[in-house]
DNA sequence: GAAAAACTGTGTATGACGCTAACATACTGT
DNA sequence: ACAGTATGTTAGCGTCATACACAGTTTTTC
């Protein structure tokens, strides 16, 4: 019925890349795996993926539920699906754009509009690299991108997923403040100036004099693009890489985060140590709070005794 | 009851900061906040976000589901303050590891920590900047870390952004891989090299060159980290950045990413343009799917028709 | 010390969800 | 023509978050 590597195969990434026999003999089909995928990420960009319910697609086709089991084996394959379709293929205009830095700035950018454009993406849970020609696409062309630099091709690789999780941070960033738009019905500068009113008004000199500093720079009514930033920086970083390598300066190449030095955080005892620290952290807090409380009420209390004695 | 502030917070944030007041009249309460925080935290440890309902909280505590409605507002509520006990508080160590540098890479590598000890952290939406006693805790450790650099607040802010990106980037990459090693029973290195054959299988010459030639240098087998490598890019990066601003040559922060030339991908004749394209290769792979199909049938039938012949 | 008010944990009910199983109906290769 | 097989539908299960009414418990008020 399929090919051979089908044996091994996920049946969601086989579907992805397309190798489902499609049966003869039945009635014919009045659906489509495409129509449904289509439905699904049109309700998911209108409404979030919290409003991908089987019943929703359905009934945006004018089915039943049930019948998209004849073309779909789970919702976890047609999610997977419906993330293929929206990742799409890069543009011929990113893939293009010029020297490397160039166009993984374009393919970052593209990658941000996307998760802009399909926000949902963000909240399917990830489970190892995703083998969908769609996904494989964009890694070629980052690739591609890094084509005739001295770097080696891990390191390339290390490259792309510096770059794709910059656009996948600024994704989840911006898609919320996106999302917040929505649900709440704020203009963009009204969530800006209630968040920082907000922090305005629980961010204390004493807890926190480092973000209060910060806060009364106005940090959080800024309007520079802060990603951008980071990847200019990180792009900058990855260029003075490549000019020591060129020079034959390679630096060793760093092993797993190493568990040696760092394994501090799971030892045991330091790990109750920090928990008492926190603790009594939280307990000065509370005793703070209840200072504050107490001084209102007996305020209160005094106001409310002299309007008993009048 | 509470305080000033209290009338424009939401409720989650009133809770994480503790002003919720205590009701004083009815029967002493059984429970309590931080109880049901931890059993919630616990099941979501052991079995992840999707386990944590209300049912099974309360289960875990020895109380009917709707109990816990007394204590938390909504499920909203809860993971909000799930999320808070989780994040804690960044450690003495990492915040006084050394130069900002050490300091910052110790916060990196505290906060990917506890994505794997936490990894349901990740699920959780989000929505703005989250403005909790901890989350703010680990902002002034990471700005007090910039505190003697010649960055502006607005930029250290960024930096710090950059920094905690890349930490829940390499969580989110992390943990997929911890969380398919522990549904799947796979090892570690079998995950490895399933991801590669599956790579090897599916990614063709002609249609993926370079990914095709990064797999055959072996990129998927690959041991070294690629995350650190993005953050000493990264760092390298800044430090330079410091560098030159320190000699006074800071250059002109960019502004949010330009609508005005990134915005050929929302031109509605470019996307539809590209979504030809799109639907032209998918066309073009079908066909050579179904030619060797259809190859492999014809195959079949002739070994058929031989063995009835027989 | 009694009545009122406030609050506790519980039981029941609702509507939505993903998905299994059993169905009559429609098409196709032999 | 008929067996085999695929179609879309109906009914129903177990789970979910949460609204509401309830009896019992503690504190406040008179």
């Amino acid at each position: 019925m399929t090919e051979r590597e089908d044996l091994e195969l996920p049946r969601g990434i086989a579907l992805a890349w397309g190798v489902a026999a499609n049966p003869q003999r039945g009635p014919k089909r009045e659906m489509s795996v495409e129509q449904i995928v289509e439905a699904a990420v049109e309700i998911a960009d209108a409404e979030g993926l919290g409003a991908v319910s089987m019943a929703a697609v359905a009934a945006r086709l004018g089915y039943t539920p049930m019948s998209l089991y004849r073309y779909v084996t789970a919702k976890d394959d047609l999610i997977l699906l419906m993330q293929e379709e929206a990742t799409g293929l890069p543009s011929e205009a990113a893939r293009t754009a010029g020297d490397w830095r160039e166009t993984l700035t374009a393919l970052y950018r593209e990658q941000v509009q996307l998760y802009l454009q399909h926000p949902w993406v963000l909240e399917v849970p990830i489970t190892g690299s995703p083998v969908t020609p769609n996904s494989a696409a964009w890694m070629d062309a980052g690739l591609a991108a890094l084509d005739g630099t001295p770097l080696t091709h891990d390191e390339r690789l290390s490259v792309l997923l510096l770059v794709t999780g910059a656009a996948r941070w600024a994704g989840i960033i911006l898609a919320g403040y996106a999302r917040r738009e929505r649900s709440s019905g704020e203009a963009p500068d009204e969530i800006t100036q209630n968040e920082d009113s907000l922090y305005r008004a629980l961010i204390t000199e004493d807890a926190y004099p480092h973000l209060r500093a910060a806060i009364d720079a106005g940090v959080f009514l800024d309007e520079s693009d802060p990603f951008t930033f980071g990847l200019e920086r990180s792009l900058d970083g990855v260029q003075a890489y490549m000019d020591r390598v060129a020079e034959g300066r390679r630096p060793e190449r760093l092993p797993w985060m190493g568990l040696d030095d760092a394994d501090i955080a799971t030892d045991k005892r330091y790990r109750e140590a920090r928990k008492a620290v926190r603790e009594a952290e939280k307990a000065l807090r509370a005793a703070r709070r209840l200072e504050r409380q107490v001084a209102r009420e007996a305020r209160e209390r005094a106001a409310a005794a002299v309007r008993k004695a009048e």
